[in-house]
Order: C-alpha cells, then structure tokens, then sequence
DNA sequence: GGAGGCCTCGGAAGG
DNA sequence: CGAGGCCTCC
C-alpha cells in the first residue's frame, strides 16, 4: 500500500500529508473526505507516528468502526491500538480508567436517553411540579444544553441570564431540577450521555496530571463531522491539543442539520481564531454526482448567507435532469415514485440496492411503503427501534446493570417487579421515601429490609429479601465467571426467560428470540480472546476471563445494533433525510418537498432554523450520484386529516433549467376532477386506486389471542374459595388452563394458571371469573 | 395485575 | 390517524 497518495488529487494530497500543526479540512459533499481521513493515517502510520499516539472521533460508532476497519486492512493489525471512536465512546473509556479522580466506581453506568427521562420525570413529581409546565423533555433539553456549554449547577444557579430566561419562560425552578438531577444521578452512580463530556472536561480542567497523561498520549488528534460538535466536545479536544497541537479537524459547514442538537458551527469559525497558523485545506471537486445535480445542490446552498466560501464542482458527466413529480395526495406520490423505481430499475439495469427514499419525517414513510408493497418492490425502512433500545432487551441489561451497581436506580425500578414477584408500587414507594429520608439508595434501604421502622407486610418483606439475594449472587458470580455463563444465569433466574418463553404470541416469541440473540453475542464476547475495537478492556481487565462487566461497558454506548449482513438482500432504502447523511445511492427520491413539511413548519420564523433546512435539503440532493428525483403531493394526511399543501419554496431555488416536470397518468386524471373543487370541501381520492382505507395496515406487532368461541357460551363462573391446584379452569377470555399454585387468601386470593395458549397469568381471583372444568 | 378507555399531542436523533 | 400515558374497572 506504497501507491496510496498516487489515489489522491492535489487538495486531498496535501491534506494527508500535512501531519503537524493545527489544520482544517473543509470536506463537501462527495468530495472524498473519507479517504483523506483514512490515508492520512496511514501517512502517520508509514512515517513512524506510534498509533498509540493517535486519536480519531467521529460521530458515530459506524464511521469509527468502518474507519478502523479500513485502515487495518491497509496497514495490518499494527492499527489495532489507534484510538478511534466517538465522543462518547473515547471519554468514557478515560473516566473509567480515572474514575478515582472524579470520584465514582469505574463501573459507573451510563443512563441513556429513556433512562434520564424517566429520572427527570420522577424528580418533577416529586417536587410536585406540573408535567404540563415542566415537560420532561424540555427540562431535559435545558439541563443538556448548560452541561453542553459547560454549566455546572452552580454556574447554572448563578447565572442571571439562564436564571431570568426561565423566570421569563415561567419555569423558574429548572435550575433546581438540574440540580436534584445531578444528585440523583451521582447517588446511583451512574452519568448520562451529557456527562460522559461534563465530567472528562472537569477532570482535565481538575486533574493536571491526567491533563498531561493525555496530551503527551495524543499527539495526533483528528475529529471528523467537525461541524456537529458542540462547545464542551471543542473545549475538550483544544485542552488535549494543546501540548502538540497536531490536530486536525474535517468537517463541512453546509452539511452541518444537527445545530437542532446543540452543535455548533461557531466552533468552526473558533477554530480559525483559536488557531492563527492553521492551515485550511477545501476539498472541492465532488467525485460523487452528475453535473446536473451539483449544480442543482450549488443553487440551493447559494440561498444560505452563513457559509464558509466554497466552489464544489465535478469532472463526472451532465447526467439526466432533476425530475420533479407532482402528486395528488401523499398515496398517489407513492404510487409515482413507485413506479419510478419499477421502470428505472428496467430501463437502467439497476438493483433494488441502488434506490433511496428520502423524506423528512418518518410519518411519511407509510404511503411509500404502501405503495412499493404493491408493486412488490422489496423494501427496508431505517430508523425503527434498535435492537438495544427493546424492551426485553432493556429488560435484561438492567438486570445485568443492577448486578454490576446496585447503586442504579433505573434499572432497579425496571426490574423489581418484572418479571412479577408480588413486590408492588405501594411498597416500592414507601422504600423510596426512605431512601430519601436516609439518603441512601433504595437497594440500601432492600438490603435493611427487616428493619422494623419499615412499614412493610412481612410476606412482602420477604420477597424483597429474596429479591435482595438473587441480584447478591448474581454479583458474586459476576466477579469471577466469564460474561456468557454469568448473563445466561441471569437470565434464567431471574424469570425473564421463562416469562418470554411462555408468551406464545408472535410478539413474545420474537422477544425470546432477541433474547437469545443477546445471549448469543455475549457468548462471542466471552469465546473472543481479544477485546472489540473500543473496549477499555484492555487497561481494566486482569486476567483472560472476559467478565460481564466489561461487556456492560462496552455496550452502554452501542445504540446502533450492528446492522446486519444485508450485503445478500437487495432491496430499496428509506429513511429521513439525518439517517441519510454520509451515504450515497445511484438514483435518489427526496419526498414530501411542500411548504411546511419540508421546510418544516417550525423552522419557518428563524433565519437559522431555516437555512438549517436548507443544509437538510442540501445533504438530501448530494446523497444522489445519478439521478435524482424530488416529488410533492397537494394534499396529505396529516395526523388523520387531510389538508392542502403548497410546493416547497427550496424547489424554486433550483434552476428551471435543470429540472424535469413529470406528469402521470394518474396525476393527470385526478387533477381535473379535483381542480374546481380543490379548496372548498376537501378532496376525496376514491377513485384512486391507492386510498388508505383499501389497503392493509402495515405489520401488525400483535396478534390477537383465539379463543374458541364455543366456550364462551353461557359463561358462569364457580366460586372463588372451590378453586383447588391442578385443576382445569376456563377463562372468559384465555380460555382453558390448569391452575398451578394459589397464594393469598380472600378477598386477594390470586391464581396462576397455565393457560392452553401457552400463557400464564397470575389472576385475582375476586376479579378473574374462573369456571371448573374438570376437578382434576 | 392487566386490559381497555380516554386524553393528549405530534421534528429530525448521534451517544 | 396512532402512539403513549394515565386512570379505571374487573
């Protein structure tokens, strides 16, 4: 791999090759930017830089994966110890190498985005404020943003600005909140995704002696997507870069969509100032597009005034014009692109693969996939829930949690009760009230169970106490056995298993199948002698046993499930325009392009939220290498009405002679008959073949539970108190099953029976009517 | 404990 | 319209 820079143009070349001092590389769209990255490490790679002095961020786990995979292949495993990750992932893995410094276990958990949800949400009703007032997500929102930009809560507490801004807003006692949360947070040792950051800039600001360790350790820093970083990530980088001030930043200020999220293109024009003698590479000719469509995205960023100077062009040839299509409704804007796809996969000896859809919300996806179903064009959406983000899956981890930190709260409340073990909210409420008393945690207060101040009925008492034990000997295990044995134990017997295993239904049984699934990847972990790319394993581990809690650590940040091998599968992509960034496909529909949808109708009073827009629709366009289409319907279902649209300004940005107005059939049909009447009473398109009510609802997650309708005739339950073990009993609803154990007595006597179904329910028999069946 | 009814609300989403 | 949260009732 000697011939590397002879791949380059002069721009690229350069920019690989200017390893030292601070520099800039101003990326556009399809402008090679991945390459440079990769060969410029190389470069370090080949002139004697130890990798262990170099760190690479990016924004997420997929680029760092994808980056260090290609760049083992090119160098060989020497590259396996280069630091390469995200933000999170790389700052996580230094906290808990200091954790002592900052004072926490290094086995902190990480709360994800439902985990500090739902913390806030508990602490507002707990200070009993109106959720209405004080929604979970905005207060949220507040507390990240001042952890982004630095706050802490004192600060935040002081500040008169931030302080009189939520006075103003009537929600004077956010910073309280941001407060209470930052404690609750610390008593379950536990950081959120924003802490992760906070806390690595406070031990580096606190700590001169890890300052130094880590400056002298990256003497080569780079950070990719430069332009999605906000404050805390920049100050953080320019503190580790300031010993050697080898760092490289790539990024590209018009395909920065994620400002919505706290990132800052400020930090771009920072960097210029904080860096005099930086050198600025731009790289500008898009090897990715046609002609036309670069000129297209060149009119339309044009319309932005707050942009770094740049001229993208393209040696790549004039290619087809941008083709608009107009549609009726949303359905018939399914059925065109549809039908699009059908006729250029023929005309052009194109794969499903080499489609995208694109739109703004994911709202929009349904009619798409209506119509692609129809004309039985596979499909794949993105962006549904990841495999981390399952219920069941999140079920298990927070067993795995608790084992790890009894101290963490959330995954405590998830699992206490779950699967059910006669332990209720009531006295689950009475522990937390004194936890609160005794500040301590609420495991604190479990493990005290017997404690006779606790007013807690002793049966109750006693399933706590077993509760207790379990999670202990979990713990014990866990310190020894390697990460498989301890996580299928768990799993066991804790009762998820089994709970899934019961539920027949189709959903239960994909559950237990991710279950497994998850089982089955720890298995990996523990069989793999060598640590995954960002494990910090390695500086923690002691021996070769591959513990539990080291696949916790490196779990908490994996949000995106690996995509799986769907190299075989060919089929057609949706997704919003975000999920899009960074690929690209030959031919290319951006959907949906109307007023108030796309741009969206809350970006329409800001001048920055509208060219942030702007740079959406710009990332959508540069996604396409030959064709690209961009549609819109004059009227579409929105949250169950249909309403009228008007096309998209960002569509007259485009110059005419580059675009195509197409004209279907149906389109053409549709619009005499709507032309007179469009306006006063709403359309109706029954006469569309692609109306909603005709079509099937997409998957349903659910299946309905059949119960032969024979026994539910002249349905008279028998006394409660006749109800014995082992016999068969009929449920109006379940239908037959066997009674196998009863607890409790009158008037809270309760049943678990096992239903036909496969189910089992743990019935309250003053409420459940049973009838017997047969005595047996 | 859990199913069903009622109400509310709706943007994009990395770690 | 449809998902999610909360409340009620069995």
């Amino acid at each position: 791999m000697s011939n590397y820079l002879d791949q380059l143009n002069p721009v690229q070349r350069d920019a690989v090759m200017c390893m030292d001092g601070p520099s800039m590389i101003i990326a556009g769209a399809g402008s090679g930017k991945t390459r440079v990255l990769t060969f410029r490490i190389v470069h370090m790679l080949h002139h004697q830089v130890d990798p262990f002095n170099i760190l690479a961020l990016t924004f997420t786990n997929k680029a760092a994966r994808e980056m260090k995979e290609r760049i083992i292949s090119m160098v060989g495993n020497d590259a396996m110890s280069l630091w390469m990750g995200t933000f999170h992932s790389v700052f996580a893995k230094i906290l808990r190498i200091e954790s002592e410094k900052i004072g926490f276990p290094s086995s902190f958990t990480i709360y994800d985005a439902d985990d500090s949800k739902s913390l806030i949400k508990k602490i507002i009703g707990e200070q009993q404020l109106d959720d209405k007032t004080y929604k979970p997500s905005l207060v949220l929102n507040r507390i990240s943003s001042a952890k982004n930009n630095l706050f802490s809560v004192s600060d935040y507490l002081q500040n008169d600005q931030l302080m009189s801004e939520d006075r103003m807003a009537g929600k004077p006692k956010i910073g309280e909140l941001y407060q209470l949360y930052q404690k609750r947070l610390r008593q379950s040792d536990a950081m959120d995704f924003d802490d992760l950051l906070f806390n690595t800039y406070l031990l580096l600001k606190n700590h001169p002696d890890a300052l130094l360790k880590y400056q002298r350790k990256f003497r080569y820093i780079m950070v990719d997507e430069f332009q999605d970083t906000n404050y805390a990530q920049y100050i953080i980088v320019r503190k580790l870069a300031a010993q050697h001030e080898n760092i490289c930043v790539v990024g590209d200020d018009a395909q920065s969509i994620y400002a919505f999220r706290g990132a800052n293109i400020q930090n771009i024009l920072n960097f210029e100032k904080d860096y005099p003698d930086l050198k600025t590479f731009k790289l500008e000719q898009n090897y990715r597009s046609s002609k036309i469509i670069v000129s297209a995205a060149n009119n339309v960023i044009a319309n932005n005034k707050g942009q770094l100077k740049k001229d993208i062009w393209t040696d790549n040839s004039g290619g087809e014009k941008v083709r608009l299509l107009r549609a009726i409704s949303d359905n018939d804007e399914g059925f065109q692109i549809a039908n699009a796809i059908f006729q250029d996969k023929m005309n052009h000896q194109l794969k499903n693969k080499d489609f995208a859809i694109l739109y703004r919300t994911n709202a929009q996806s349904r009619s798409l996939e209506e119509a692609l179903r129809k004309l039985n064009i596979p499909y794949r959406i993105y962006g549904g829930l990841s495999f981390f983000k399952r219920k069941e899956i999140k079920d298990l981890l927070a067993y795995f949690r608790l084992t790890i930190n009894h101290a963490d709260e959330e995954a405590l409340e998830r699992v206490y009760n779950y699967p059910t073990r006669g332990i209720g909210k009531t006295s689950y409420e009475k522990l937390m009230v004194i936890a609160d008393e005794r500040t301590c945690t609420i495991w604190n207060v479990m493990e005290d169970i017997h404690d006779r101040e606790i007013e807690i009925s002793s049966g109750i008492k006693t399933k706590i106490a077993e509760f207790v034990t379990m999670v202990k000997s979990f713990a014990v295990m866990a310190k020894t056995q390697n990460a498989y044995d301890v996580a299928s134990h768990i799993a066991q017997s804790c009762g998820l298993l089994r709970e899934l295993f019961n539920d027949k239904s189709t959903e239960g049984v994909s559950q237990y199948e991710n279950v497994q699934e998850l089982l089955a990847g720890i298995k990996e972990f523990s069989d793999e002698g060598n640590a995954p790319l960002e494990s910090p394993s390695s500086e923690l581990r002691e021996s070769d046993t591959r513990l539990l809690s080291e696949y916790m650590q490196d779990i908490a940040l994996l949000t995106d499930a690996e995509t799986k091998d769907d190299g075989e599968q060919d089929f057609v992509s949706l997704m919003t325009i975000h999920q899009a960034k960074g690929l690209e496909f030959k031919e290319v529909f951006v959907s949906g392009l109307e007023e108030n949808l796309f741009p969206s109708q809350l970006s329409i009073n800001s001048r920055e939220d509208m060219e942030e827009e702007r740079r959406l629709f710009y990332v959508a366009i540069t996604r396409a290498e030959k064709r690209l289409t961009l549609s819109y319907a004059m009227s579409r279902y929105r949250w169950g009405t249909l309403t009228g649209c008007e096309p998209s300004r960002f569509l007259s940005e485009i110059n005419p002679e580059y675009i195509d107005i197409k004209y279907s059939n149906a389109d053409a049909t549709s619009q005499q008959k709507t032309q007179s009447r469009y306006g006063n009473d709403a359309p109706t398109f029954s006469n569309n073949s692609f109306t909603k009510n005709k079509l099937k609802p997409p998957i349903k997650k659910t299946v309905a539970r059949t119960v032969d309708p024979k026994l539910l005739e002249n349905f008279a339950a028998d006394d409660p108190l006749k109800i014995e073990i082992g016999m068969q009993v009929l449920h109006q609803r379940f239908g037959k099953g066997k009674v196998t154990s009863l607890e409790g007595r009158m008037p809270d006597l309760k049943a678990t029976v096992n239903f036909e179904s496969g189910d089992s329910k743990q019935l309250l028999l003053k409420y459940a009517r049973l009838k017997i069946v047969d005595q047996q």
